[in-house]
DNA sequence: CAAATTTATATCGTTCACGATGCAAAAGTA
DNA sequence: TACTTTTGCATCGTGAACGATATAAATTTG
């Protein structure tokens, strides 16, 4: 048939959508209680790494553009996590830090990581063959910020 | 170190979470010329597949929730792509069909998946790499929507 | 040094995504 | 048949995502 290819079943992307939407969803339960979103949590990583960066340093290492972090922060300097002030040297940078109850949350989100791999395994299986699929997953993440780079030329 | 889990780089679901969004991103060049989305075209291949579906199976086949759904369909239907009658033997459904518009644009997609393809190769290299995802990826998804679900008890 | 360009962030508008809730029709039950 | 429960869909509110645009500060250029 000429139009097989666009069956649904085929489709890589269908996939890694409904996959990233339903992990997603099974933060939840760890989440929810903390009073956080998923893209918050991610933020917090970030910052819990290494506290006091640009706006542009976060939005990079998560791969967003910082017309979606930028809103992300100020909910979470609404809510108490992080502080949001104007840079020394370039004035034009927000630097953003963590308050206390930010700091304090990382004690409190310390197991989510094991919850999670936990919870994955028990309906899955294979921990090995979700490990596998870590640096295809890095390669074509790699490919396609190429690709969607080009296009903004 | 104790938060050593915490880190980045040790989420399989931030991966996830950027590749779905990068992939999105590259369907944009296919899809901004007929006006659509990505899940606007998803539901598209549903009914390009079988026509005249009540909106619960959309929603069952996307993996949504039909409050996504529906206002999904309204703005497709409002950009002529589907019309939505109410059902006949049962009055609660609504039966989404697919519009003369709708159904030739069938012929402008074709070859999207193929387009896809290759932009994906021509960055990351190995399509086997790629393949050998798939069947991970259902397992995982199967595995998620029974973690989820058991959450809603 | 003044003018043009780039950079860092913010704002706006549109489209998801989904929890919570509402409502009417269908199905099950007493 | 009357009553309860379930089902199918819609509406509302909130939080992403992101293209387009704006603005001020830094940088480059003439």
């Amino acid at each position: 048939m000429e139009y097989d290819q666009l069956k649904l079943d085929n489709q890589l992307c269908f996939r890694l959508y409904t996959a990233a939407r339903l992990t997603m969803g099974a933060y939840h339960p760890y989440l929810d209680p903390l009073g956080i979103t998923y893209p918050q949590y991610l933020v917090l990583l970030v910052l819990w790494e290494q506290d006091k960066q640009p706006v542009n340093d976060i939005a990079h290492k998560l791969v967003l553009e910082t017309n979606t972090v930028t809103p992300l922060l100020q909910r979470m300097e609404k809510a108490g996590l992080v502080k949001r002030t104007k840079g020394k040297e370039d004035t034009r940078q927000r630097i953003v830090s963590l308050t206390k109850k930010g700091i304090e949350m990382r004690e409190q989100a310390k197991h989510i990581p094991e919850c999670l791999s936990a919870d994955i395994i028990k309906n899955e299986g294979s921990v090995e063959e979700i490990s596998q699929m870590i640096p295809t997953l890095d390669k074509l993440i790699e490919g396609l910020k190429q690709t969607n780079k080009q296009l903004n030329k």
